[in-house]
DNA sequence: TCTGTCTTTCTGGCCAGCCAGCCAGTAATC
DNA sequence: GATTACTGGCTGGCTGGCCAGAAAGACAGA
């Protein structure tokens, strides 16, 4: 995308820092509130902005909240690479994938949240739904190319077809923080090793 | 508190038929429109009845939303059941679960869709996130008991405790689940397989 | 450098609509 | 006649969107 090279009449693509500010506040807001909760008036004012300029911006609620899809998904792929460039074989894998689960429940377990809320959403907005289904989309496709990678280096040895790897492995990821989020006193270290140990079939036939 | 309680001291638990159709109603309203879309109004509406009874049982939405949680669960219990009970070993097991996937896809879709409206909601309410952690924890419950008598019978060998095993299965079905209402048009078919060899992982070490 | 004009950015008051909850009152039941 | 079951009009509060206009730049000419 284009930076703040010029204001374009038709399409602002990013009108410039106010508007990241916007997206983001919202993005938390979300997170944290749920949308019927993320009022133009709450997430303005975290913003440092007016009201208005949401409007001014985005329009509507449901555009801003595709731009919080897609920032979203930006975010992701910045953590995904971070977290899997460093893996050497299937185990190491593994661990990666589950140290970086316990530190996200740990801090900030914004990301679940956030889908779960913009999935409910999209359940009845045409925008959010193509925005959402972008995310999905885009989001496996770069683990999957990642698992390639991994495959021709030798690391990893896929029983089945990336993309349907990446699926199972979000779903569960997920499906168990969703879980964990709901019941927070539980404790969920065996039901997350049976998850690995579960995954490992597909990545490893050795 | 106990507002609404005084018509019958031993059990505030089914002022009857109506309540009934009214917590129905509201079970597939919030599946269609989610929780901030069903109003008293449009409830009251398709239950029947007066928007002023809803008050007049529950007090609040929130309180009517808890116990929309446990119907939900009574009624995932009966599913359980159903489906668990004819399956004589691992691979039949597993076919089972995926038969009633797909069914429960091309049918209904109301469970998972109302899971994510309910945790999202939960987030906010602690009411509702009790609720929310009572409908989980016997979902849990109730399979692992099935999966602990399948195991006596020598359906089974589980390879953890199937406490963990329930949740990696709901996990991982309740994100694909998700995932496929979020892309229609995609074939899930090998995604599912994948999900399904991995949990043999869980379910059968022969 | 100053000044005036035009454009873009940004503000906040206003409004119409919606909703949960309240409550006064009516119907049903005993 | 009294208690319980039920109704629906009302309201106060909130929200997203609108818009008139204020600030902030942009630019030209003197």
């Amino acid at each position: 995308m284009e930076a703040q090279s010029k204001p374009s009449p038709p399409a602002k693509d990013l009108p410039g820092e106010k508007a990241e500010r916007i997206i983001e506040a919202m993005r938390q807001s979300v997170a944290r509130r749920g949308v019927a909760g993320s009022t133009f008036d709450h997430v303005a004012r975290e913003a440092g902005v007016s009201r208005g300029l949401l409007h001014y911006y985005f329009g509507t609620k449901e555009r801003l909240l595709v731009e919080v899809v897609r920032r979203e998904a930006d975010l992701r792929f910045d953590a995904l690479d971070r977290q899997l460039a460093e893996a050497t074989d299937a185990d190491a894998f593994l661990r990666l994938l589950q140290t970086s689960v316990d530190e996200m429940l740990r801090t900030d377990p914004t990301y679940v949240t956030l889908t779960f809320e913009l999935f409910t959403l999209a359940n009845r907005n045409e925008e959010v739904a193509e925005g959402f289904r972008d995310l999905m989309q885009r989001t496996r496709k770069h683990l999957a190319d990642s698992l390639r990678a991994k495959e021709q280096e030798g690391v990893l040895h896929l029983t089945v077809d990336p993309e349907s790897v990446a699926d199972v492995l979000f779903s569960v990821g997920d499906g168990l923080t969703m879980r964990v989020l709901a019941e927070p006193d539980r404790d969920f270290g065996p039901a997350i090793s049976a998850a690995i140990r579960s995954l490992r079939g597909l990545l490893d036939d050795a």
